[in-house]
DNA sequence: CGGTATCGATACTTCTAGTAGCGAAACCAG
DNA sequence: CTGGTTTCGCTACTAGAAGTATCGATACCG
């Protein structure tokens, strides 16, 4: 809440930049406390802006930190010779940027919200699940259906791991996971 | 809140049978309501119980998720000639279980929780996951970290279906469920 | 019939999400 | 450099839920 750290307000009126400065202060902030600890206005604090600043670009906590994993996520990168090659380096991928700082805490956390909240389950769908969804559909050509189940299980199976231990999914079970799922595809 | 439903209390000191009553208030009111509305309150008021008398009996409203939920399971039936036919029935009585009204809301609902708090964590751990662990690792001779992982999937494609939709997984995905773990055995 | 443990009811504290209102600062146009 | 517009910061506020404290009442047990 405080502003005091910087003495003399920067110049220029602020609109670009407090979004980026609001997505590093909402990851750190929820890497260092936990989803639930994360309040609105501690991560205001963290980004050295204030709380009504923070409704004013996002409806609701769960939008901004859906938004902040959009933002963190950004596009797949769906590289590989073979629709195995693709999956099995979009799964590493997703298992690489869950563990990274704050990033599954904050996943894991909004997806929790989302159960008890139909808002934010459609937020979360259509801005975060769908494009993922549509660019594997494209690139694997399966089935809508059969996509939605091959993402409950890599995302379904990382979160698990995330919410009962507090820790990323190690690299050996990563392997174990790319093993189990690439034969879906047959 | 209100007792007045039963005009006359009913006789005797009221010890056993507390338990089972507020268990059911309590999936009752998380179907109804969903985990996020389904508060204390509410459901002492469905047991007409107080809510003071919940929380001498439960810590928190994590804690009693979790009894409701343990209470609720109750032991895995792991019946099968060989292997492979005892984990598939495993995975088919845990999603039939996820499936009932009440049941995965509230179990989605506590693992939200437990992401945020370490305490709860621990007890869902403790109370809840290691008991099937144990008796899987038994029944499957496999070793402990093999076995976390199949929890993890099984359990957390579960969830992440019945987060993302709100209904449980039908038996078409949950057959292709069973498909796709059952190779993980050898 | 008295002692004891539990229960019910009310009131309270604390924390958090989200809102309202107002003055101040910064950008832009002329 | 001056006025208009937009955004921002700040304080204060409401509403809802978790959890606690207190006390009178009630039902069991010896």
């Amino acid at each position: 809440m405080a502003r005091a750290t910087t003495p003399t307000r920067p110049p220029g009126r602020p609109r670009s930049g407090v979004d980026a400065t609001v997505f590093a202060a909402t990851l750190s902030t929820v890497h260092e406390l936990g989803y639930g600890r994360a309040t609105v206005d501690r991560i205001a604090a963290a980004a050295g802006v204030a709380k009504t600043t923070v409704y004013r670009r996002w409806p609701s906590k769960g939008a901004l930190i859906t938004a902040c994993l959009v933002d963190a996520f950004g596009p797949v990168p769906l590289e590989g010779a073979d629709r195995e090659e693709v999956l099995s380096s979009a799964i590493r991928w997703i298992a690489a940027k869950i563990g990274e700082p704050g990033i599954g805490a904050a996943f894991a956390g909004v997806f929790t919200d989302a159960v008890a909240d139909p808002g934010l389950r459609q937020i979360l769908s259509t801005q975060l699940q769908d494009p993922y969804r549509i660019a594997l559909q494209d690139a694997l050509g399966e089935p809508q259906n059969r996509v939605l189940f091959l993402i409950d299980v890599v995302v379904g199976t990382l979160l698990h791991r995330m919410g009962m231990t507090g820790e990323p999914m190690v690299d050996e079970d990563v392997d174990a996971l790319v093993e189990l799922v690439l034969p879906a595809l047959r």
